[in-house]
DNA sequence: AGCACGCCGACT
DNA sequence: GTCGGCGTGCTC
């Protein structure tokens, strides 16, 4: 009697995304288990799919079932407790089981199918009938896709789709039918796992030679091949090795070498063992920063205040039950110091730990530390990882070979069989979020592991977000503060400098008299200095002369930035200047990536003007001015532009660290988590960018970036110095932050959020959809509105929600797509979720003729895309 | 999503 | 009358 599964598929849409039940053939019985990959035949044409088992046995519905047609790989991928996740992800981010696959397994885990078709020629055809007997039947249309096709070696139906004017629907099934095509389904199998073999003097060898001092020679002048005696020498003399790299030392070639081996064996001299091999995972020489050559072992004392924090993690630990606790230390506190203690508590027990950075290219010497210490029991995990690499890490980290995982967000699902810790450093970081679906907050994620596991998560920052202090505050985590830096490094002195006077005086440059005095003191002193500027390229806009209006890209509704190739030199003429930027540079959309020249005319239909204003100041040329205004000072200017290479962080941090400069100049990658013992002084040039953001978030974000920043400043012996340069001198965040005030920051924030009613004391959703159709956008999302409206007055009456919009996304258009938005402040419970998954669903087969047929829309442009974010962190 | 089914208008 | 286009609905 066969017995069922069931399966969930992967890459299916929302509305349909739910277990289905299968057979399971007799011959497959012993190989699936819940957590195993499978084929499965899916719809009326039984494309074949790929599916994961979610629960067997399972009783046989009444129902008629298909049978599986395949298992992949080798044994279940996702153990209960990732499964358990994935449901857990779906419910609570609203995304599909698959989408939650893909999030938790790396992409090498799992086997692809992918679908084309094919012509078929003359002999390869079963049916009777001829080519021009079936292309007779199947009318005009038919015959021109044919044509098109048969230029063609695969092709989805996709692309031949946007060939021609008309629906390809029944054109396809025609010439399937007629057996002129036919739809190939092609397994593309996960990688495989790559062994190696290791090579070894036998025991008995050993102990023979150990007894008898001649046995070694005697059994080596009986040996005839020449290879034979040199593989056995080399290792009777230095004991087990990779058998190809043995040969390859030995000037063997792999086949003979493994010939010899193989009598060797028999003859019971050596043994050969199979061994998984890893792709280079980091190791010491691979991540080759200074922090990791320069660090010897030394494990740092704690100060009291350190010793007591750990003390606190510790028993919660102890304690066995799942937790949470907050870690707040001003910069330089030594929080990383502190979380080391409590790990090596952790793994005493054996148990796993999970380290998540906000940014491994940004964090070097986080990594650094952590390998020191641990050796090759870490993994590292992020996402510039190539998927062999990802894979392999993944797989010492399930095989227990890895006691703890340091990476970014998606390290969260590191397969540890029991976890005992999960650190979420520098916690108040966007890059916590996930931007696709699955849309997870990482803090969500490792509560739920730590609850399944019970294990403690410590979430550590200066500047903890207020939604995370919240709960500290109110007991939902333990509070640990650490207010003293650590040795002898002080907080610096900060100064908020007027920029006002600047700009009346006719100083144009982005560094004021104050800084510009310091960074000269810096330099002649043997110190170095660091420059935040948030906004990279040249000029952030290009104005014309005559109508004012900006150059804006053709596919987004954004300013374009003008970035330049080559320097600018400084020039009182505008004429040469201008002349100068057109020659070398262009203007790119920081949005969608589209890049032009700066254009010969204004492009407003009624000027035309040939002139244009280059205004507002980018990294780029904050560097060319500081060129021209202290030629004498040596810069390095770190933004996405001069990073774009891999490992060209380190390069650049490394030059900075080895004092090749006075100034480090760049965006956000300067402020965070470096530690510079030489810098003196930090410069923020101009404060006032983020304090405009029309966000209930922003003084969360901007005091958090400033207090980063100030915190670069004074790490090591020398006193440190902080300027922010700004506009708005009286702003309270920028004072408070000044000030290094957290606490007055959150109370203040807090009440405001209160009052309000934003984060923590509600939920935000945001719905967004998206469409080519502007105005059929329009009315979709104005029946959004209704429909939710109609299901809290009806059906979800107990959901309480307070509903804004729709109205027009921050950047409404987006490579050419249109974005509404409606927002509703509410409780998110199983009820809020269930109404918006309902909504989803009913979206997802929204189309024309259901909100009525006042105008033709284009085919494919009718589309609609809703997407839910819940809490986002972004705008 | 992707595919088949089935209902309507334009044609022999 | 029939063909073929396009909307509708289901997927174990």
């Amino acid at each position: 009697m066969a017995s069922a599964a069931q399966i969930h598929i992967i890459d299916i849409p929302y509305p349909a995304d739910r277990a289905y039940s299968y057979l399971i053939p007799a011959p497959l019985e012993n190989s699936v288990e819940p957590g195993v990959i499978v084929e499965v035949p899916f719809g009326k044409s039984n494309r074949r799919m790929t599916g994961v088992v979610t629960a067997y046995p399972t009783e046989l519905p009444d129902q008629d079932c298909k049978p599986i047609t395949q298992v992949f790989g080798d044994g279940p991928m996702l153990s209960q407790d990732l499964l358990e996740l994935c449901r857990f992800l779906k419910e609570y981010t609203l995304c599909t089981f698959g989408e939650a696959v893909r999030a938790v397994l790396p992409s090498a885990t799992m086997s692809k199918i992918i679908t084309y078709y094919r012509v078929l020629s003359e002999e390869e055809r079963t049916s009777g009938i001829s080519v021009r007997t079936a292309l007779a039947s199947i009318g005009e249309r038919g015959q021109r896709v044919y044509m098109l096709a048969e230029k063609k070696d695969k092709f989805s139906r996709q692309s031949l789709q946007n060939e021609v004017d008309f629906n390809l629907n029944s054109v396809f099934s025609d010439l399937v039918k007629y057996n002129l095509i036919e739809r190939c389904e092609e397994v593309k199998n996960a990688s495989a796992v790559k062994y190696r073999r290791i090579i070894a003097p036998s025991e008995s060898l050993m102990l023979e030679s150990r007894l008898d001092e001649g046995y070694f020679d005697s059994v080596l002048a009986k040996l005839t091949g020449t290879n034979q005696k040199k593989i056995l020498e080399a290792v009777y003399r230095e004991g087990a090795s990779v058998e190809s790299v043995l040969y390859e030392k030995l000037g063997i070639p792999l086949q003979s070498g493994k010939t010899s081996a193989a009598t060797l064996e028999k003859r019971g001299l050596i043994t050969l063992e199979r061994e998984e091999e890893y792709r280079n995972h980091f190791t010491r020489e691979s991540f080759n920063t200074a922090a990791v050559t320069s660090g010897k072992t030394v494990i740092p004392t704690l100060s009291d205040e350190q010793q007591r924090a750990r003390d606190a993690i510790v028993s919660l630990y102890e304690s066995g039950k799942p937790a949470g606790a907050l870690l707040h230390g001003v910069t330089g506190s030594g929080k990383t110091n502190v979380i080391m203690a409590a790990i090596d508590r952790v793994l005493e027990d054996g148990r796993g730990v999970i380290m998540l950075v906000p940014e491994i290219a940004l964090t070097p010497q986080t990594v650094g530390v952590f390998m020191n210490r641990y050796g090759d029991s870490i993994a590292v995990i992020h996402s510039a990882l190539s998927a062999g690499e990802k894979f392999d890490a993944w797989r010492r980290v399930r095989d227990g070979h890895v006691k703890v995982v340091i990476g970014t967000r998606s390290a969260i699902f590191a397969p540890f069989g029991n976890i005992g810790m999960i650190i979420i450093d520098e916690e108040h970081e966007y890059t916590y979020k996930s931007d696709t679906d699955p849309k997870y907050h990482t803090h969500d994620i490792a509560r739920k592991r730590c609850a399944d596991h019970n294990a403690v998560m410590v979430l550590s920052s200066a500047t903890p977000s207020v939604t995370s202090y919240y709960k500290a505050k109110t007991g939902g985590y333990t509070l640990i503060e650490l207010k003293e830096r650590y040795g002898n490094a002080v907080l610096p002195e900060v100064k908020i400098y007027d920029m006002r006077g600047e700009t009346s005086m006719g100083n144009l440059s982005p560094v004021g008299g104050l800084l510009a005095m310091r960074l000269h003191e810096d330099r002649d002193a043997g110190n170095q200095s660091i420059l935040f500027l948030n906004r990279r390229g040249y000029n952030n806009y290009v104005s014309c002369r005559k109508c004012g209006k900006s150059l804006k890209c053709p596919n987004c509704s954004v300013t374009l930035t003008y970035h330049s190739t080559g320097r600018v030199a400084a020039s009182k003429d505008d004429e040469t200047y201008e002349a100068q930027r057109r020659e070398k540079g262009y203007l790119a959309c920081h949005m969608c990536g589209y890049r032009t020249k700066v254009p010969e005319k204004c492009p407003q239909p009624d000027c035309g003007s040939e002139h244009f204003l280059f205004m507002g100041c980018g990294t780029q040329k904050a560097e060319d001015d500081i060129a021209d205004q202290f030629p004498d000072l040596r810069v390095l200017r770190m933004d996405l532009d001069t990073t774009q290479a891999k490992f060209s962080h380190e390069e650049i941090l490394s030059k900075f660290r080895a004092g090749e400069a006075d100034v480090l100049l760049g965006t956000q990658m300067v402020t965070k988590g470096h530690d510079f013992p030489r810098v003196a002084t930090v410069g923020v040039l101009n404060a006032d960018g983020s304090l405009m953001l029309d966000d209930y978030r922003a003084s969360e974000r901007t005091f958090a970036m400033l207090t980063q920043v100030i915190g670069r400043a004074g790490r090591g012996d020398i006193p440190g110095c902080a300027i922010i340069q700004t506009y708005n001198p009286d702003n309270e965040v920028l004072m408070m932050a000044a000030k290094q005030d957290y606490s007055r920051f959150y109370e203040g924030e807090i009440r405001l959020r209160k009052s309000f009613c934003f984060p923590p004391f509600c939920d935000i959703a945001v719905i967004t959809l998206s469409c080519a159709d502007e105005q059929y956008l329009n009315m979709a999302a104005v029946r959004m509105r209704e429909r939710i409206i109609e299901r809290t007055e009806g059906s979800f009456g107990d959901v309480p929600l307070v509903l804004y919009g729709p109205f027009e996304a921050p950047v409404y258009r987006v490579q050419n797509t249109f974005r509404m938005r409606l927002v509703m402040k509410c409780r998110l419970n199983r009820r809020t979720r269930e109404m918006l998954s309902e909504l989803l669903c009913e979206f997802s087969k929204f189309t024309p003729g259901s909100g009525g047929k006042a105008r033709n829309f284009s085919k494919s442009s009718r589309k609609i895309i809703v997407s839910v974010d819940l809490n986002p962190t972004t705008v």
